[in-house]
DNA sequence: CGACATGTTGAAGGGGATCAATGGTGGTGG
DNA sequence: CCACCACCATTGATCCCCTTCAACATGTCG
């Protein structure tokens, strides 16, 4: 199966919180998915409409979008190659917000049918899924602290140590140099702020972290930490397979 | 059992919602609780801890909050009575961020193992908190546009709908009077603003809305909820039982 | 009654928005 | 191969919404 790569990306990002067998783990893997390319600023998912699939991000990037009555966009979710970006919709088909490309992507759709009848059978993937959610949830509660209670430099700041640890790849410790295909105005978006106001408060950071194209350097890991304010243990990332949770049929 | 009647209106919020069978009703009015008195602006969960039970809110009013590093203060969400406060530590039991009472508050404490066994027993059940959980992010998800895109005047606008709207009870229509027992300082720390300007943002809102104490007397529903924004899908409030999901053992 | 939380009001300042223009850069087609 | 265009980054000038600080009023509860 072609996709079978990009579904254990997303395997990995359930097993780095939560204990699954293997054949649960097979379970996923196995899961039907059918790609599509979306170009860059393109909705793939509408607010309102009803889904009976979910979408997975194989490459590229998508934010979670929502609008104030004068047409500002806000951004309330990033979500990086490996992670489903609306999971909540197995629960949920109707989309409380847009998804939308940022940069061109590829997606793979998997029906909603699948997802439930792997979590009808195995109840601690139900549960890593639910787990996962709630990860989502965490970083949203974040965001709200972030845009809500933080300025401009430390705002950023924050966003981009998100950003870079999550793009970390399993085991590997804290990556200086990552992807991030967002332009100035998506951070904008990500923020609450102006693309203007993106624009110098990134050249006033820009002795610790420097955007070149759709990479990001960081120069002073440390010193970005402590501008944004940056705390990781809400990313649930376990360091330790013993902090891996499982509750579902206890041993 | 003298928790009865709140495990009620918590099980009223998930049948709302979610279809449920009575065996299944049955167990959640079946959960043991534990009742403790907490007083106003105390914390009673703490953030980093680990705890093993989950909070229903019996009366009073509680806050989730966050913390920029100069100790500025951010609720990211609202529990009114009948809510389960904290229902993702069932699945992940790590806090990351604090609840506080904002008043006088009763609230009930749910064994994580009771939920889990509940859970495990009937899938259908698990679904139902799964979804619940789906709709505090959803709000969440709406918080971050509030705080980031939209003016004072929106923003209170919006978080009075909310809270309102959420306050209706099961089949009435909507209430134009109800109790919101937050000062004005909450109300900043909700909204990402001052206090002053809360104080100054609600005399501009006085011929719409008015505080009188913890009560809130809405005088032009309309009008609040054009100012504010407010469309609340969001919220998932199932008018029509046909609209309630269940996805467990399909018929 | 006194202490303390909460609400109210004024004055001044700033962080970020807004508006507007210019400079890069990559893609595309003639 | 270059002209053109769309998108993005950058910079300056001005404005204003909201913050900050400070004082005072009001209420409430021991």
């Amino acid at each position: 199966m072609p996709h079978r790569s990009n579904l254990q990306l997303f395997l990995g990002r359930l097993t780095s919180r939560s204990l699954l067998h293997t054949d649960e783990q097979q379970a996923i893997l196995d899961l039907p998915a059918y790609a599509s390319q979306v170009s860059g600023n393109q909705d793939f998912v509408c607010l309102g409409e009803t889904s009976d699939f979910a979408c997975l991000v194989a490459a590229g990037l998508v934010g979670r979008f929502g609008q104030n009555a004068e047409g500002g966009r806000q951004i309330t979710a990033l979500h990086i190659p490996g992670d489903m970006a609306d999971l909540h919709s197995v629960v949920q088909p109707r989309a409380g917000s847009a998804l939308q490309a940022l940069t061109t992507t590829t997606i793979l759709r998997i029906p909603h049918d699948a997802i439930r009848r792997v979590a009808a059978r195995y109840p601690a993937v139900a549960e890593a899924f639910w787990r996962d959610c709630m990860v989502d949830a965490a970083i949203l509660s974040q965001w709200v602290v972030n845009v809500g209670r933080r300025n401009a430099r430390t705002r950023m700041a924050h966003l981009i140590c998100e950003a870079a640890t999550r793009s970390r790849k399993d085991g590997e410790s804290q990556a200086l140099t990552f992807q991030l295909p967002m332009t100035q105005a998506h951070l904008a978006d990500s923020t609450g702020m102006t693309a203007v106001h993106v624009n110098r408060t990134l050249k006033s950071l820009v002795d610790v972290v420097k955007f070149s194209g759709s990479t990001v350097h960081i120069h002073d890991w440390d010193r970005l930490a402590a501008t944004g304010e940056f705390d990781p243990g809400y990313l649930q990332i376990a360091a330790e397979p013993a902090e891996r949770l499982r509750i579902a049929e206890p041993a």
